[in-house]
DNA sequence: CTGAAAGCGCTTACAG
DNA sequence: CTGAAAGCGCTTACAG
């Protein structure tokens, strides 16, 4: 067929070998049923149907089928029984950059916790080669969880097209879906209050982006916080700074930041504590003090922020709750065809008061 | 068929609704042949082998299928293609504790970042309830990373019967698989000299548990950095003491270190950063200076340890590239069904010197 | 329990 | 391009 590279025309005699496309199974209930003197419907009910069969002839197949190596094909199965046994995770963001935040880790820890619990695998969904939708349709999952997703992303009828449930965290709740969220508002406006209240004039606000591509996933929780920040202060004026999600991004905004503005802000409300954190690191290179000079709080209340130098002042939100939430309720859907009603649940935030806020220095 | 738990036998008239079993799909190829007017091949054709049809039939198909929200059912697809598009991470623990060691989210991320490049999903593969092997034989992959396993272990035997090949990530390298690893016993080494070098002569190691449940996964791994503590600290016999990996677990197990043992070692070599973190933790509790009167080092050279109070010397291992020259070996099997030889990659470790280390305090 | 059969929704030769 | 068909490996009524 294929000329090889040297020109020669080759003998494609191994062909076969270098493929493993139609690769078949070498043990099938087939195998199975004749080893054992069964139907095929016999090895089927041994694993699905217990009832059906005699204890002595059930545990005979199974003893059988063991020492054949033998397990039904988890495709074939599904395609009759359509479960696969997986819960899907939906991100926005490719795997890469989303678990450079810690959030991440304890997000899908609270996942995994359940699915555990329930002998499920768990599979990360991120874009498709770029392409929610893609892989939406790709999916092999009996549920989604999403993160942080626009409800009106072309993934999102797709899954619903597949009658696969879904519940929403960190999305703008509907009518459409159960979700799961936080109170990312109330919790910004802690942080902006805290920051106020301890007499701080000059504030700038480490932002996510919040013009992102369309399509490409939902800003609500930025926007959110945006404007929680913006209640808290009230009368001042903030400097607004956006970043990319990651703390050395977050870094380089604040190294901008303060090399840039004159007067320098005398605080900083990051949108996540990877910001905060990157922006410690823009602090201590640049020789300025925290808090002594600049005072700065973080979101998320993600563990490191316990051991950072300083230790940071947080909005602690709760992140694995969170997804044991979202994962209680897509269990609870996925035996229920049709739920009664959406949920939608709301978790609260709390400040953490630690060692990077203080006053303003005496000068401002 | 049941009764419901008040007594009253209950008309099951919408059990169908309760159920989501036997959920069929709406739209098949059926469906969009007859509405494109061609035949079922035609439309698979569409999707799978262009070169049959004329750009305008194919591009008309698409359309129409698109309108009606069609997509080729993923698992139907792969009875036949045998491909999933998705790559599977074995791993010996919980999703849970695994991702509380920032270790797992660079990892992930490393094999997340080929798996985005070549549009697959990635699966967590846990033990279903507490059995690798279950997992192994009902998780739906193309092909397995594994991480810190046995590989006697059942499941192995399982992955390898269904044909899914497979690479193997920290475990004792053998004939059977390809595999990846890092030179444990000489970053060990490296880790033992310098705290022998700055003096100290009493030293604790605190170590991952070595007599792990059977079949529970290798501990290749810890037993690699004892032996290469052992080595490096020559004529200095350790006190070791074992914990299991999160770093609550590593302050508990340091806490008794420093309460009972008398007199007090002056070095701590922690198997991991995240117990090392936990060690330092304990310190502070207890109010005992790091390094003043006690030197710590880790081993992974996790991003947070340059940020921890005071920063963490540790042993630095290429977390990303492990797993990234893991899905390049996997992702080159995944083409040629029998590769021509295994491939061991030994990557190394280096000492990363910073101020959680120093000479041991002047009365010793 | 058996045995023959239909069905899950695709893909893929095959003859035309 | 079509159309009829086989096949992927199971599960699940069905009559006996």
């Amino acid at each position: 067929m294929t000329l090889s590279t040297s020109g020669t025309p080759i003998e494609d005699d191994n062909a076969g070998q270098r493929r493993r496309t139609r690769q078949r199974r070498d043990v099938t209930v087939a195998t199975v049923a004749k080893a054992a003197g069964v139907s095929r419907a016999a090895v089927s009910f041994a694993y699905n149907s217990p009832e059906q069969l005699s204890t002595e002839t059930r545990s005979r197949i199974l003893r059988i089928a063991d020492s054949l190596g033998y397990a039904p094909d988890p495709v074939a199965r599904m395609l009759t029984t359509r479960r696969s046994g997986a819960i899907g995770l939906l991100m926005v963001e490719p795997i890469e950059t989303a678990f450079a935040d810690q959030f991440m880790a304890l997000f899908v820890g609270g996942l995994g916790q359940m699915c555990d619990r329930h002998g499920l695998a768990l599979t990360l969904l991120p874009p498709l080669l770029g392409s929610s939708l893609a892989m939406a349709q790709a999916a092999i999952v009996d549920g989604v969880v999403t993160l942080g997703i626009a409800p009106d992303l072309p993934a999102m009828g797709a899954l619903e097209q597949r009658h696969i449930p879904l519940v929403l965290v960190d999305s703008a709740p509907n009518d459409h879906w159960s979700s799961v969220q936080v109170d990312d508002e109330g919790g910004a406006v802690l942080a902006a209050d805290h920051v106020r209240e301890l007499g701080h004039q000059r504030v700038a606000i480490l932002s996510f982006e919040t013009h992102p591509a369309i399509g490409s996933g939902t800003y609500y929780v930025p926007a959110q916080r945006l404007a929680g920040y913006r209640r808290g202060l009230g009368a001042i004026t903030p400097i607004i700074i956006e970043t990319h999600s990651d703390a050395e991004s977050g870094a380089s905004a604040t190294r901008r930041l303060l090399t840039e503005t004159h007067p320098r802000p005398t605080a900083i409300l990051a949108m996540s504590d990877a910001l905060a954190i990157g922006a410690l690191h823009a602090c201590h290179e640049l020789g300025i003090r925290v808090p002594g000079e600049i005072s700065i709080i973080g979101f998320d209340g993600i563990p490191v922020t316990a051991a950072t130098n300083p230790p940071l002042t947080t909005i602690e939100q709760p992140i694995a709750e969170k997804a044991i939430t979202a994962m209680q309720r897509l269990l609870h859907e996925l035996q229920d065809a049709v739920p009664l009603r959406r949920d939608h649940t709301f978790l609260t935030t709390r400040l953490i008061v630690r060692q990077s806020t203080a006053p303003p220095p005496p000068s401002d």
